[in-house]
Formats: structure tokens, C-alpha cells, sequence
DNA sequence: GTAGGGTTAG
């Protein structure tokens, strides 16, 4: 074949192949490459683009590598485009350390590799190193443009990065990529995913014209701030402006729906979705799922769940979960059960939702099997799955199991001592939760003190937690100390906790939560008396109650109510009623 | 007459 019939002719294949791409049929283009080679044509670089677009497509990071091998001998590595396409490849399918090695590795990069490396870095979950990506870019006098704006918010709300958006936000407007659709949406998102609404609104006010995605992301940003009711009413206006929902759309009006309770809303919406056809869709049918039973309505959540042609693993856990938290474990261990027989692999929030199945219902040999599982599928060292052990062995009363898993997790949080001490306290192993005291004491700054007040209460060992504050080295530790009053407190230690307070009352005397602990403590005795006389002290030290808040605890929950800035006229009368 | 990177989600 003459060169000339080949030059002539790759350019149709390469239609084709471009084609298949774009129509998202990465399969078939990987055939027709097969199909281009066997005919005995050299593939050029747009051919090249193609393939490896395709192989981004499939995830298929291997064919991906193959396709290389073959650009390196053709002698198309240094190309821009097939270097781009090899950053953005590697990228998407996982390896975000090749994709590196191609960048550094290109003789001549353009603002498109910049932006394919900074996406790949925020979508791999490198914020912070995307952000660096963007000032070096800067420095190499790479002018940025609307995606690499897009790309450098998103790093930012990925990492919370509220003042380098804002930088961000002012460079963009001095560059006039204000006005672009896109970029104005990535502004919305990322002041909404900062809890910074009000610069959301102003962005979103100001946009010269807004898409379902901008509207969209306003009410994920309002259900994400706990204002749902907010959320549906811009659902209402989008739709006033002839503005056509989307899946995404619905799976945030069904969140607002289910943050609020309000079903009769999430049935309006769930009505709209079926006239729409979204009801197919997985993540639409889990929102429902998970709307359904958040509002209390398991039958209409097994309904949609049925009527689904297919389901997840986050359909699954909604089920699950849904289940639990209506007191259903029963029907979340079948479901579980269900869940294995149709190969759905189970993940952190499903194994999490099993074992609190196993608690409430006492099943401590179906928790063992789920243990057995965790093992094998390697979930064992993630803390939440942890904590859900520790406390479910602590539940169906195997103390040396609880005790087993817990001394094997990595790390500990909160929740980790309270399971392992409410199982000690409930099943009045009073030393062993002394010698887990001595263990937190150690990790102090990790726990926070208003959970240690309810470890100490439960361990009700209050002397030899004193002595053991005493005996920590250093200074003083308040926060020790203070979580010991409270203590006292839930024991109605009286003669301990005037003891303690008046220490450390000197230590810091300017905390207004220690009189009011203090006072607290005489309340619960009845001793109106010494609870004003407390209250008395705090204001001859000028101590304002900030903010005029005071702390109650009932059923080892702390609880805050406004009073007036002295102490609570009734705090008495509350305490009896409470 | 062919190429590359982009917004929201359970």
C-alpha cells in the first residue's frame, strides 16, 4: 500500500474511532483501533488521542499502558495532545503517580495539561497539592482560563479553603471568567460547601444566567446547612423559572425532604420524579429509599426499593439503616443476608448498620459471622466499623470480645471508650474500666471532656479517678478536673465536687462553666441555698455567664438553654421536674 | 472535513 493511501485513509478511521467516543462507546473504539492495526495502517496522533480517551473512559488502566508502549516507538509521545491525554488517562484510571510521571516527563505543556493535572489532583483527592499545581502554573506565566478556574475551586472546597476561594474569586473576576456558567457554578459550590451561603446567594444573584446544575448546587448548599425548608423553596422558584430538574436536582429536594421530615413533600417530589423518569435512576431511587424511611414510611421505602431495576450498595445500606433506626433489626439482618446473595459488596456504612442490627436485637452469634466477614473483606481496621464492634459485643454481653477488638484497633475516638466503657459499666466490670480510665488519662487532649463527664459517671469510680488526675504529671489539667465535677455531679457527690471546684475555681476563675457545674450540683442536691450562694461568687468575680447560656445534663446529654445572665430563676424547679 | 481539560449527587 502506498503511503499516500494510508495518510488518505486514517483520517476516516480516525472519524469513526472519534465518533465511538464520543457516544460514550469506548468498547467499540478499542475494537476499531484492533480493527485500524490489522489493516496494517499506522495510527497517528489524533488516532492516538482517541484510544487512549477511550481506555480513560473504560478505567482500563493496563490497555492504557499498552497504548502508550506503542505511542513511545512511534515516536508520538512528545506530541501536547497525546501527552494531555496520557496525563488525563492515568488520572482517571487511578494512577495519579503516572499521570505525574507523564507531566513532568512532557517537553512542552500547555494550559490544558495544567488543567488536566490540577483536575486530576482535586478528583484523586489532592486539594492542597492541585492549589500548589495552580501557583506553579502561574509562575511559569501559564495565563489560566475558565477550567482552570473550575478546577482550582473545586481544590478549594475539597479542602475547605475558603480564603484561597476567595482569592480565587477576585482573580476571576478581574479575568471576566465571571460571567462563564460554569465557573459561576463552582463559585455557588464552593461557598455552600464552606457553610458561607450568603456569598453563595450573592454569586447566585448575580450570574447573567443560571443552569439546572447552578440551581441544583443551591439546594444541596441549603440541605448541607441544615435549612431544607430553604432548599424546597428555591426547588419552587427554579421551577417558576421553567428551569428543568435534573437526577441530581431531585436527590437534593428528596435530602431536604428528609432532613425536615416532610413527607408530604417527598411524595410530591416522588410523583414529579416518576412523570420525569428518574425513578430509574440508582441515586434517585436510594434518595427515596433513604427519604421514605427517614420520614418514618418503610413500607413506601420497600415499595420503591422493589420497584427498582437495580440497586447498590448505598441502596442497600439506606434499606438497612432504615430499618435499624425503626427498631427493625430483625428485617436489616435478612436484608443483609439478601444483600450477599445477590454479590453486592458491602462497604464501612453497611457493616456499621449490620452491627447495630446484632445490638439491638442481641444476636451475638449473627455478629460474630458479620465479625468473621469484616475480617476477610479487610474492613476490620476502619475505626467506625470498629466502634460498631466493640459496642456490639458490649451489647450482646461478650465483654472479652469488646475488650479483643478494641485493644486490636489502630486508633480511638470517642465513640470507641464510650462503647468499651458503657460495656464495662453495664456489665459492672468496675476495674476494668478503672484501668481504661488510666488508658484515657494518657490520650487526654483526644477525648472531649463533656463525654469523659459520661465515662467517669458510668465508671463510678470518682476517688481513684481523683487520684489519678493528681498523680498526672505537669500542671494541673483543667479539663480533667472539670470533667471530675461533672462527674460528681451525675453521682451527687456533693462533699467531692465543693472539693474540687473550689481547686481548680482558683486555677481558672474566669470560666464561667465551672459555677454553673458547681451550682449545678447543689441544685441537684436541692440546696437552693449554696446554689445561689455559687452564683453569688461568680458575679463578685465578674464572671459574665457567656452569652447567657447554661448547661444542663439529662440522661447523660448535655444541654444548653439560654437564661439571663444571672443564674436560672428556676433552676431548681427544672432540675425536680427534669 | 479529525484532537485534549470543566459544574451538582444517594
Amino acid at each position: 500500500m502506498a503511503p499516500g493511501t494510508v495518510q488518505l485513509n486514517i483520517l476516516g478511521w480516525n472519524k469513526k474511532l472519534r465518533k465511538y467516543v464520543k457516544d460514550g462507546q469506548a468498547q467499540k473504539a478499542m475494537q476499531l483501533f484492533q480493527q485500524i492495526q490489522q489493516e496494517g495502517m499506522s495510527p497517528d496522533t489524533f488516532t492516538f488521542v482517541q484510544v487512549i480517551n477511550a481506555c480513560a473512559g473504560l478505567g482500563a488502566l493496563e490497555e492504557g499502558r499498552h497504548v502508550h508502549e506503542q505511542i513511545i516507538q512511534s515516536g508520538c509521545e512528545s506530541d501536547v495532545f497525546v501527552g494531555n491525554s496520557l496525563v488525563d488517562m492515568y488520572a482517571k484510571c487511578g494512577s495519579i503517580e503516572d499521570s505525574w510521571k507523564m507531566f513532568k516527563k512532557m517537553p512542552s505543556r500547555d494550559v490544558v495539561t495544567w488543567n488536566t493535572m490540577i483536575l486530576g489532583r482535586v478528583k484523586c483527592g489532592q486539594g492542597q497539592k492541585a492549589l500548589e499545581l495552580f501557583q506553579q502554573m502561574q509562575q511559569e506565566g501559564v495565563q489560566p482560563n475558565s477550567v482552570t478556574f473550575v478546577g482550582v475551586l473545586n481544590a478549594c472546597a475539597s479542602v475547605l479553603a475558603l480564603e484561597d476561594g476567595r482569592c480565587a474569586h477576585k482573580q476571576i473576576i478581574e479575568s471576566g471568567w465571571d460571567s462563564d456558567i460554569f465557573v459561576g457554578s463552582s463559585l455557588v459550590d464552593i461557598y455552600a460547601k464552606c457553610g458561607s451561603m450568603e456569598d453563595a446567594w450573592n454569586v447566585f444573584k448575580n450570574m447573567p444566567s443560571r443552569h439546572v446544575v447552578t440551581w441544583t448546587t443551591m439546594i444541596l448548599g441549603h440541605v448541607k446547612c441544615g435549612q431544607g425548608q430553604k432548599a424546597l423553596e428555591l426547588f419552587r422558584q427554579m421551577q417558576r423559572e421553567n428551569v428543568r430538574p435534573n437526577s441530581v436536582t431531585f436527590v437534593g429536594v428528596l435530602n431536604a425532604c428528609a432532613s425536615i421530615v416532610a413527607l408530604e413533600e417527598g411524595r410530591c417530589a416522588h410523583e414529579q420524579i416518576i412523570e420525569c423518569g428518574w425513578d430509574s435512576d440508582v441515586f434517585v431511587g436510594s434518595s427515596l429509599v433513604d427519604m421514605y424511611a427517614k420520614c418514618g414510611s418503610m413500607e413506601d421505602a420497600q415499595r420503591v426499593f422493589n420497584k427498582m431495576p437495580s440497586h447498590d450498595v448505598v441502596t442497600w445500606n439506606s434499606m438497612i439503616l432504615g430499618h435499624v433506626k425503626c427498631g427493625q433489626g430483625q428485617k436489616a439482618l435478612e436484608l443483609f443476608q439478601q444483600m450477599n446473595k445477590e454479590g453486592v459488596q458491602p462497604d464501612s456504612v453497611t457493616f456499621v448498620g449490620v452491627l447495630n442490627a446484632c445490638a439491638s436485637i442481641v444476636a451475638l452469634e449473627e455478629g460474630r459471622c458479620v465479625h468473621q466477614q469484616i475480617i476477610e473483606s479487610g474492613w476490620d481496621s476502619n475505626v467506625f466499623v470498629g466502634n460498631s464492634l466493640v459496642d456490639m459485643y458490649a451489647k450482646c454481653g461478650s465483654m472479652e470480645d469488646a475488650q479483643t477488638v478494641f485493644n486490636k484497633m489502630p486508633s480511638h475516638d470517642v465513640i470507641s471508650w464510650n462503647a468499651i466503657l458503657g460495656g464495662c459499666a453495664m456489665h459492672g466490670h468496675g476495674n476494668e474500666a478503672l484501668k481504661l480510665f488510666e488508658q484515657i488519662l494518657h490520650d487526654f487532649t483526644k477525648i472531649g471532656t463533656l463525654q469523659l463527664v459520661d465515662l467517669l459517671g458510668r465508671a463510678g469510680k470518682l476517688h481513684e479517678a481523683e487520684n489519678m488526675i493528681k498523680a498526672m504529671p505537669g500542671k494541673p489539667y483543667v479539663p480533667a478536673w472539670r470533667a471530675l465535677l461533672a462527674a460528681c455531679k451525675i453521682h451527687g457527690n456533693v462533699e467531692m465536687g465543693e472539693r474540687v471546684a473550689k481547686q481548680f475555681l482558683e486555677l481558672e476563675p474566669e470560666n464561667a462553666v465551672d459555677y454553673v457545674l458547681l451550682s449545678n450540683i447543689y441544685a441537684a442536691a436541692g440546696n437552693r441555698h449554696l446554689c445561689e450562694n455559687v452564683e453569688l461568687q461568680r458575679h463578685e468575680r465578674g464572671v459574665e455567664n457567656q452569652t447567657g447560656r447554661t448547661w444542663i445534663e439529662v440522661k447523660n446529654e448535655v444541654h444548653s438553654f439560654i437564661a439571663g445572665n444571672q443564674a436560672h430563676p428556676q433552676m431548681i424547679e427544672i432540675h425536680t421536674e427534669l
